[in-house]
DNA sequence: TTAGGGTTAG
């Protein structure tokens, strides 16, 4: 045990920092008044020395250990400088850490590695990527160790461009068999969205481990198919790697993205019949999957065996109900974290603000709204004022909700204008559109989605000339829409669709069904809303188009595909269009089917012939 | 003496 004692060492610090590295750290005085301990032997085994700083719980003891061993030479000794350098990086104490490391005769390879990743690991990038450079400058060669911090930082800060230089240096130096200099590329890759050079180091990697399937798991859910992450997890699995909680998160949060619940109850299996334990982490994504797959009731099940469960897990239990339209429950929720001491973050009252405009609870989002920063000190970003705009808007409180738009000083992002367009969309009310159309316009002039929204709008009211302006914007800026793709699992396989598919092997049995459907539907009282689509034929060719819609396609399959009784789910990448919402409807009445449809996160339960959300969707 | 992957919204 270290001892403390009134005596002190005057440590000397090596060198002055120098700019702009330090720009923003503490200043560093040339001499650090330090406890001396009169009791340490004086052995000049540097093992000795790692081990005491191996026992070293804070700073005070490091610095003490630092006096020591500047008063009797030893810091000349590399692996005690190093260990020493690596505790202060372990610290975050980074100042006095580099004055070490500045002043270090001799550095070797881990001198550099610990300084370059005790930067990144605080989150100074400024400062590590600095130090990197400043190894290469001094032709030193990185190493093993070193690259993955780099890596690291390229991916945190999304730049590709410096991440392919320095994946040239990695293999200037021949590191890219290593796993973790190559799990690394292959994670940042990924996070730049550059899926296709991810999966082709990963194809490439000699040995793959565990953190390298992890990652690439992770890179297909986000960027691809999010089934072709659970294809990559039973591949892994059967090349006779076994997950941990790690991977195990990662294969939950793929299944929340897929929707699929039998793939979910099959990860449930997994975790269970391989004694995973209900940590924080995998307890939270589990509540996401379920509530995300449509079944919220597991959800809850979860979150209440959960012991431990912070702001994120009581976050996401709101969300759930939310995406269900149960806007009640989901404020029980808030008041029973309210109750257990846990405060709400900005996302707690993004998920309960969107909780109440799912569910038309119009006063209490107002209520909780002003109440953010009043009562729990939680500052409204433009993301709230956006959910604002959407429970407003939803209610035709267009005005107020424009009101409320220009009353902050925030600056507007295209989430805003365009839950403001939509709830424009929904009230036909083609003014406001018109005022507000240009600024989202000016934001994204490449999201084709909004000429194609704003078109709808002008198709609802008749103005042709207006719509068709629109679409020859579009053919100028040579834009095209995000394909709208819908899936549904029927027998633990995925079928997916996209409009006017024929790929399908049941395909003719499904436009025949849909065909079929139409008949029965226009007797019911449906009339085919042809303004859903944008192109320049005729009336005749335009039913046939909004007919092969791929929620309708993947509707005709579930009815042909599953038993009656059973409800029939299907997932949306994009939002339902009007006729479709209509179409699901009137099949819900006709078939006596229960159809549960997930479009961007909401959930819509059809029911014999009414949706739970209202015409509101 | 130095290293990696996981949770909520949009």
């Amino acid at each position: 045990m270290l001892k403390l004692k009134n005596q002190t060492f005057l440590v000397p610090n090596h060198g002055i920092l120098r700019l702009p590295l330090f720009s923003t750290a503490a200043a560093v005085t040339n001499t650090t008044a330090v406890p001396a301990q009169p009791h340490f032997p004086r052995t000049l085994d540097p093992k000795f020395y790692v081990n005491v700083l191996l026992c070293s719980r804070n700073i005070f003891h490091i610095r003490q250990v630092h006096a020591q061993v500047t008063a009797n030479g030893m810091l000349q000794n590399l692996t005690v400088a190093n260990k020493l350098l690596y505790m202060y990086t372990q610290q975050r104490v980074l100042g006095e850490a580099y004055a070490l490391f500045s002043g270090m005769e001799e550095k070797d390879a881990v001198s550099w590695s610990v300084m370059v990743g005790g930067f990144v690991k605080a989150g100074d990038y400024t400062n590590g990527f600095a130090t990197f450079r400043e190894l290469i400058r001094g032709g030193v060669s990185p190493d093993n160790y070193t690259l993955p911090f780099v890596i690291r930082v390229c991916r945190d800060l999304m730049d590709l461009q410096m991440g392919k230089l320095v994946h040239g240096i990695v293999l200037k130096h021949g590191l890219v068999s290593d796993n973790f200099v190559c799990a690394a590329l292959v994670d940042m890759y990924a996070k730049c969205r550059v899926i296709d050079d991810a999966r082709q180091l990963f194809d490439n990697m000699q040995s793959r481990d565990l953190v390298s399937w992890t990652v690439m798991i992770g890179a297909c859910a986000e960027c691809r198919n999010a089934d072709e992450a659970l294809v990559l997890f039973d591949r892994m699995v059967d090349e006779g790697v076994l997950p941990d909680k790690v991977a195990m998160a990662t294969v939950v949060n793929a299944c929340a993205k897929l929707g699929a619940m039998h793939k979910a109850r099959l990860v449930d299996d997994y975790i269970c019949r391989n004694k995973f334990s209900l940590d924080v982490i995998l307890g939270t994504a589990m509540i996401d999957m379920y509530a995300k797959c449509g079944c919220v009731d597991s959800a809850r099940e979860i979150f209440d065996r959960m012991h431990v469960k912070n702001v994120i897990t009581w976050s996401a239990m709101i969300a759930a109900y939310g995406y269900h339209g149960h806007g009640r429950k989901a404020i029980d929720i808030f008041e029973m974290m309210l109750s257990s001491g846990v405060s709400p973050n900005a996302i707690t009252f993004i998920s309960l603000l969107y909780a109440c405009s799912h569910s038309g609870l119009i006063e209490e989002g107002l209520r909780f709204f002003s109440s953010m920063w009043d009562e729990y000190a939680v500052r409204a970003d433009v993301k709230h004022y956006t959910c604002m705009v959407d429970l407003l808007g939803r209610a035709g409180k267009l005005d107020e909700a424009l009101k409320l738009v220009e009353s902050t000083a925030l600056e507007k992002d295209e989430g805003l204008w365009g839950a403001f367009l939509g709830a424009c969309r929904i009230h036909g009310n083609v003014d406001l559109a018109k005022k507000v159309v240009n600024s989202l316009l000016e934001l994204q002039p490449e999201n084709a989605g909004h000429y194609v929204l704003l078109s709808n709008i002008y198709a609802r009211e008749g103005r042709w000339k207006d719509m068709s302006k629109m679409r020859d914007l579009m053919t100028q800026r040579k834009l095209k829409k995000i394909p709208g793709l819908t899936w549904i699992e029927v027998d633990n396989k995925i079928h997916q669709f996209s409009v006017g598919d024929r790929s399908h092997p049941w395909s003719e049995k499904i436009y025949a069904m849909i065909k079929s459907l139409n008949e029965k539907l226009e007797l019911a009282g449906y009339v085919p809303d042809t303004n859903f689509v944008l192109h320049d034929v005729d009336e005749e060719v335009k039913l046939g188009m909004l007919s092969s819609h791929s929620e309708k396609l993947a509707i005709a399959f579930g009815l042909l595909a599953t038993a009656d009784g059973t409800p029939i789910r299907i997932t949306k990448n994009l939002r339902v269009c009007g006729d479709c919402h209509s179409f699901i409807k009137f099949v819900s009445a006709i078939t006596q089917r229960v159809i549960i449809v997930r479009d961007a996160n909401r959930f819509h339960h059809f029911k014999e012939g009414a949706c739970s959300c209202g015409d509101y969707w």
